[in-house]
RNA sequence: GCACCCAUAGCUCAGCUGGAUAGAGCGCUGCCCUCCGAAGGCAGAGGCCAGAGGUUCGAAUCCUCUUGGGUGCGCCA
């Protein structure tokens, strides 16, 4: 077996699943060739069901000309033959539920210890490229708690993809064309200016008023000595923009790594264009009749009284289902930040077989023009998904936090992590599913309680160390080799526990496709949950404890068992980029 | 006016790309520490999955319409 395939129980009983139905074939009970890519293998809902479910039979009885019962009862037949399987059973409208002999589950229990950091690991993305930018916050200030979550999710997918058998490029898009520099610069000036001593008084409205552009103005100011004091802005503007810019991103990597956040790619916005990529996605568009000089319409509703009809190039973004076409340039002749973008994902979808996007909700009004674009120039070949991720409202007890932005006086990233840490922050990021707004509560996400899964898992994972630590201090040694762990002292309540860690690859290969990497975090409250019920077994009952004085061999297979489960707890912390806790104080 | 997102227990939210009797936490009721960490656990009550049609063996999930929230909307970024 190819030692890169990570063979789990699931997958073990689908092959066999395979192979069963590939005898039936050959009895010729079914025909030859049949779809099964809508057969599903699962753990029913109901574990009175069995360890797993399959509708096999419902979804090819149709194909095969006969009803789903009689189907199943024929691949319960040679299903039940196999030495794994304890029993199949047909039930309901024609599903096969399985139990498993429990030897299985031992036997999966041994596996999760021998591949222990790699136990979800997975080859499903077969290498392939997967382009993720996210983040890529203007270059105008420091991170504020709106481009948290944003940064938060697509690190956690990146990681998840890597986890599960992609190539990643982490990339980083740098806004450093727009008119949104060149206010940085004017205002980077005004701190310049400030630095030469002139009493400049109140930041001006329109300019950044920021206290963090005070450092650049000082700096440019050492730089240039008074020879831009008073030139005219033609003199200065680009280099200053490039300096502010420069200076601005400097702190961005810095709030980024408090987050532990690192990009592989920063790409500029503005290099773009001097390399002349928009011109070269236009001619292509126009080659294909995608880009046309057209006026727009009247906007609809209220027209503002300033519209004017202009010809401006137009990109069919309706033939995409967008509501109507869009401009790439401006009548200025310079390219809408649209025009840019559209360049930039030709020129990553040249070097990915998948891009990802993460965006503020804010941007969804300019999704479908984007994948329109990108399912133009790649003539449908690259899987482009967008994701959009909501607002986070800051609240503190109860009380929504009010922000004024007016006096740049927003609540930053760095702020947030130097209260409550950076993993609370990652963890809290993922409880919710991205397109769903989310409250983050500064008392709530550092309680000490069951209802925050911050602790809640972070408590699970710090008995299990605690477990491992009495057990030293009682003097039991743990066998030298785990091969000489008698897991047949396990009993089904202490494999229960083994039968939902044995889900975390299935979580896992779900999340990576579905690009929703919070299902990991729920995930991890539910193994925290069945650990704790198990855990609380010892208290009514001695004998479910997992350190038995008088027993030995139980003892070490159920540290053993517990070991197992603090190591997916790991495994799924790392793909959020937390740092599992060993002790609560 | 239009587009996108959302609507699941009193509250906050999951629901494994269509599966069986829809789940968890909080709150409420009643239990469990001479005991490995009770910062926890167990049990109970609580639902027309916003509404109406459709698709099929089967729908909270997919399609259409309606209602009610959120966000955005011009050559900005």
């Amino acid at each position: 077996m190819d030692h890169f395939i990570a063979m789990t129980i699931y997958s073990t009983i689908a092959s066999q699943l395979d192979a069963a139905l590939d005898a039936l074939e050959t009895e010729g009970v079914l025909p030859i060739g049949l779809s099964r890519t809508a057969i599903t293998l699962e753990p029913p809902r109901d574990p009175a069901h069995g360890d797993m479910a399959t509708n096999a039979a419902m979804v090819l009885a149709k194909h095969a000309g006969t009803s789903p019962r009689v189907l199943a009862e024929q691949l319960c037949a040679v299903l039940a033959q196999r030495k794994s399987v304890a029993s199949a059973d047909v039930a309901g409208p024609g599903f096969i539920n399985l139990r498993l002999d429990e030897d299985a589950w031992r036997g999966e229990l041994a596996t999760i210890a021998q591949r222990s950091g790699d136990y979800g690991r997975s080859d499903n993305g077969g290498g392939m490229t997967v382009n993720i930018e996210y983040v890529s916050a203007n270059p105008t200030g420091p991170m504020h708690m709106g481009h948290c979550r944003g940064a938060v999710v697509g690190d956690a997918l990146a990681t998840l993809l890597e986890y599960s058998g992609h190539k990643v490029v982490r990339e980083y898009y740098v806004n450093d064309a727009g008119g949104q520099v060149d206010v940085l610069a004017r205002s980077a000036h005004l701190r310049y200016r400030e630095a030469l001593g002139e009493d400049v008084g109140e930041v001006p409205e329109g300019l950044y008023p920021g206290d963090y552009l005070i450092p650049v103005g000082q700096a440019l100011a050492t730089e240039h000595g008074e020879r831009f004091a008073t030139a005219p802005e033609s003199e200065w503007l680009a280099p200053f923009r490039s300096f502010a810019v420069a200076a601005m991103m400097d702190l961005i990597r810095a709030d980024l790594a408090l987050l532990g956040i690192h990009h592989d790619i920063f790409s500029s916005e503005a290099e773009l264009q001097a390399a002349g990529m928009p011109e070269a996605a236009e001619a292509w568009l126009r080659a294909h009749d995608l880009v046309y000089d057209g006026v727009l319409e009247a906007p609809k509703g209220e027209t503002p009284e300033d519209w004017e009809p202009v010809v401006l190039p137009l990109f069919r973004s309706t033939r995409y289902g967008d509501d109507q076409d869009r401009p790439i340039k401006k009548s200025n002749g310079s390219w809408t930040y649209f025009g840019a973008d559209l360049a930039y994902h030709h020129e990553k979808a040249k070097r990915s077989d998948a891009l990802i996007d993460i965006w503020g909700a804010d941007h969804a009004g300019t999704v479908k023009r984007i994948q329109a674009a990108v399912a133009a120039l790649t003539e449908g070949k690259t899987r482009f998904d967008v994701r959009l991720v909501q607002m986070v409202r800051l609240m503190r007890n109860g009380e929504p936090i009010k922000m004024s932005k007016r006096s740049g006086n927003f609540v930053t990233l760095a702020d947030v992590i130097g209260e409550v840490g950076k993993d609370v922050v990652r963890f809290t990021m993922l409880t919710r599913k991205a397109d769903a707004q989310m409250d983050f509560d500064f008392a709530k996400v550092v309680e000490a309680s069951k209802d925050n899964p911050v602790f809640y898992v972070n408590y699970a994972h710090a008995r299990i160390h605690s477990l491992a630590r009495k057990a030293k201090e009682a003097g039991i040694q743990a066998p030298s080799d785990d091969a000489h762990i008698d897991l047949s002292h396990l009993d089904t309540v202490d494999l229960d526990l083994v039968r939902l860690a044995a889900t975390f690859p299935r979580v896992v290969e779900a999340a990576a496709n579905a690009r929703e990497p919070h299902r990991i975090a729920f995930y991890l409250g539910d193994l925290a949950a069945a650990f704790h019920g198990w855990w609380n077994l010892g208290n009514d009952d001695a004998a479910r404890r997992a350190i038995l004085a008088d027993d030995l061999l139980t003892t070490h297979a159920r540290l053993f068992l517990t070991r197992a489960i603090g190591q997916i707890l790991r495994n799924g912390l790392a793909l959020m980029g937390v740092e599992p806790v060993e002790e609560m104080r």
